[in-house]
DNA sequence: TTTTAATATTGCAATATTACGATAAAGATA
DNA sequence: TATCTTTATCGTAATATTGCAATATTAAAA
C-alpha cells in the first residue's frame, strides 16, 4: 500500500499529523530554525544555507509551505519567507493539551 | 533517492526530526490520545480502538517505541504500552523555545 | 530586447512507508 | 500436553518521499 487510511481518523488527528510530518525532516527543521535564527523574513539565502540542492530546498519550502507552516511574498523576482505564526500557534495549542494530560497522569502503571 | 541525508544537520535537528516523523500519522497520534485519554497502560485493546489490522497497529507501535515516546511492559501474554514521560517533555522544551522565539519576532516583514 | 538571477517544475532513480495476510512466538489456561 | 490469547515478525504489494539534473518561469538589469 503506502496510501495512509486518512478517512478513518478525525480531522483533528489528521491535521496535526500533517504538520508533524511536515516537520518530520531534518533539512525542514533546518529551516525553521534558520528563520527563527536571523528573525526575518528570507529571501534567497536558504539554499546557500542548506547541503542540499536547490530544486530540493524548493520542494521542502513548498511542502512547509502546503503544511502552513511558512508562507511567502514574492519581492521582485526574489522570494521572501517567513514563518506562518497562526499555524504555529494553533500546534502550539494541541501540544499544550498533549503536556498538559502527560502531567496530570496519575502514573500508576508501567 | 528517497533516503535523507542526516549526516548533514545537526544531531538535535535529526532528533527533534525523528520524533515529529513519529508523529506524522494520523494512526500514531490516535494512539497516542487514547493513551492520554485512558489515563493508564493499555493491555491489548489498542487494535480494537484502531480502524486498522493488527499486524499494522503492532507496526506503528513499534515505531513510537523506537521514537521513545511509549515504552512497553510484559504483562503475562499480554504487553502493557504507556506513554514515555521523558522523551515528550523533551520534546516540550524544544518547542517552547521555538514557540518563545515566534513570539519574539519584530515581525517586520511578510 | 537580451542577458542575468532567483525560484519552480518536470522527470526519474533510489529508497522508505503503509497496510495486511500468513505465520511465529510466548505465556496463560484447560 | 494441547489449546487459546496476545503480540510480533515475515513477505509482499501499493504508494510516498527524497534528491537531483535538466529545464522552465519570472522579473530585474544591462
Amino acid at each position: 500500500m503506502g496510501a495512509s487510511k486518512t478517512e478513518h481518523f478525525t480531522p483533528k488527528q489528521n491535521e496535526i499529523a500533517s504538520i508533524m510530518k511536515a516537520l518530520g525532516h531534518p533539512a525542514r527543521i533546518a529551516i525553521i530554525d534558520y528563520l527563527l535564527k536571523v528573525d526575518t523574513c528570507i529571501c534567497g539565502d536558504i539554499v546557500n544555507e542548506l547541503p542540499l540542492a536547490q530544486p530540493t530546498v524548493s520542494q521542502h519550502l513548498k511542502e512547509l509551505k502546503n503544511a502552513g507552516l511558512i508562507k511567502g511574498n514574492t519581492e521582485g523576482n526574489a522570494i521572501c519567507y517567513c514563518i506562518d505564526e497562526e499555524t504555529f500557534f494553533k500546534f502550539q495549542n494541541f501540544l499544550s493539551e498533549v503536556f498538559g494530560k502527560i502531567k496530570a497522569q496519575k502514573n500508576n502503571c508501567c
